[in-house]
DNA sequence: TGTACATCAGTGAACGCGCGTTCACTGATGTAC
DNA sequence: TGTACATCAGTGAACGCGCGTTCACTGATGTAC
């Protein structure tokens, strides 16, 4: 870096090579640091080092790009999930393990969300593709969207017996408002700021609502 | 209105006389129609029929215009949560009519979530004001906040033998979240455009998730 | 293997826009005498 | 009751800003002969 400011990162070539890449990661930077308004389509190329313009060879637009960012965003939160069940120890009670499943569900959500608020923000800011999409698949993750993640859990909760499979349709929406309810109130609402220990407590808290629940 | 476009409301009086809440009143307007974001100091103005800088005889800032905008949905939210207590037929089954207040309490929340989306995501957009300030107490309202009319509903939970009084502490968040889970994910996530039925329907499924796990 | 050429990813300059905010002002209102 | 004056809510013009987007361009790369 010659000059104070000066945030170009000098290419060797003159074409760029990866540019698509390059400006979704640099809009993933933007959204961590500022939620989907912070997404600008200048700064992402500016980030990138390339001129303004260079974006229309690979947006038609800026909400393309802040689309990009918002899918790319929602695999962050379903692999970040995925990290969570890879934590659980191992088991051989299968009802455990199945219940083990589904709270990591949910405690992944909001680990998520409380780590990464703007990219939280961010994946659902642009009309609605948690449930479709799971965009890139990075090494090591199956590609589950978040909603099939958590699909996933409930059968698993089903087949161990745990949950009645006559409340298992919907069954989704009820546990899903219910962690995503909390997750915003942590990252928007009247709990912000609460003490990282609550936190964790109230996630095991509406976690255990919705398995009495459910 | 004399020119296309011109929306000046013309004053008789020099003085406008109640700018303040003609600003206020524009902002909600904006609010209504793009959320938070579109709350934007000019056209406030605009929309108020004065010079833009008259609104910094009132407001010291756009944020500070913004942050009143914001108070004011809350209050609507609040105002809404009440009416739809109001509607409910008399009874003389005490428990019966504490459940009902309290389903009250969630569907008018999801009522106005619905009704005002703008409205809803603005009153959540600024720095928690739900738990404080009940702002403009306008004819026959209580003044409650949303907070406190969950509050006083749980409390009649209790009062009714219908929920143990150790589990009253605490339970505000897990009510709160699954209802404010299922408003985000109707107003912004993937549910948005459910039919109004259907709508209907997963609201009073989540209230019931929430009446048998809190 | 060497050359001509088409492709198309990036450049550089410019545009119009609406925004928030500041400045020196003006003129209606309420009050003191 | 009439007049002088202080107050302060609104005016009008201007500012600098960063944005998204368009234009005609340039020059590295890959391919066909």
């Amino acid at each position: 870096m010659t000059a104070v400011g000066n945030n170009k990162p000098k290419r060797e070539t003159y074409r760029h090579g990866d540019l698509r890449n390059a400006l979704v990661e640099a809009g993933l930077e933007l959204a961590r640091q500022g939620g989907p308004t912070a997404v600008v389509l200048r700064a992402a190329t500016r980030q990138a080092g390339v001129a303004p313009n260079a974006a229309y060879r690979h947006f038609t637009d800026r909400n393309a790009l802040l689309h990009a960012v918002s899918q790319a965003a929602m695999a962050h939160l379903a692999r970040t999930m995925e990290a969570e069940q890879t934590t659980l120890p191992p088991t051989t009670d299968a009802a455990a393990a199945a219940r083990a499943r589904f709270r990591a569900v949910g405690t992944g959500y909001l680990r998520f969300a409380q780590e990464e608020p703007g990219l939280f923000r961010t994946a659902f800011h642009v009309p609605g593709d948690m449930t479709h999409a799971a965009a890139d698949t990075a090494a090591g993750t199956t590609g589950k969207t978040p909603f099939e993640l958590l699909g996933t859990a409930l059968d698993g909760l089903v087949e161990a017996g745990l949950l009645p499979e006559d409340r298992r349709p919907g069954a989704e929406f009820l546990a899903w408002s219910a962690v995503h309810g909390l997750a915003c109130l942590l990252i928007d609402g009247p709990l912000r700021g609460l003490h990282p220990t609550r936190v964790h407590d109230a996630g095991q808290h509406v976690i255990d609502m919705i398995e009495r629940g459910i």
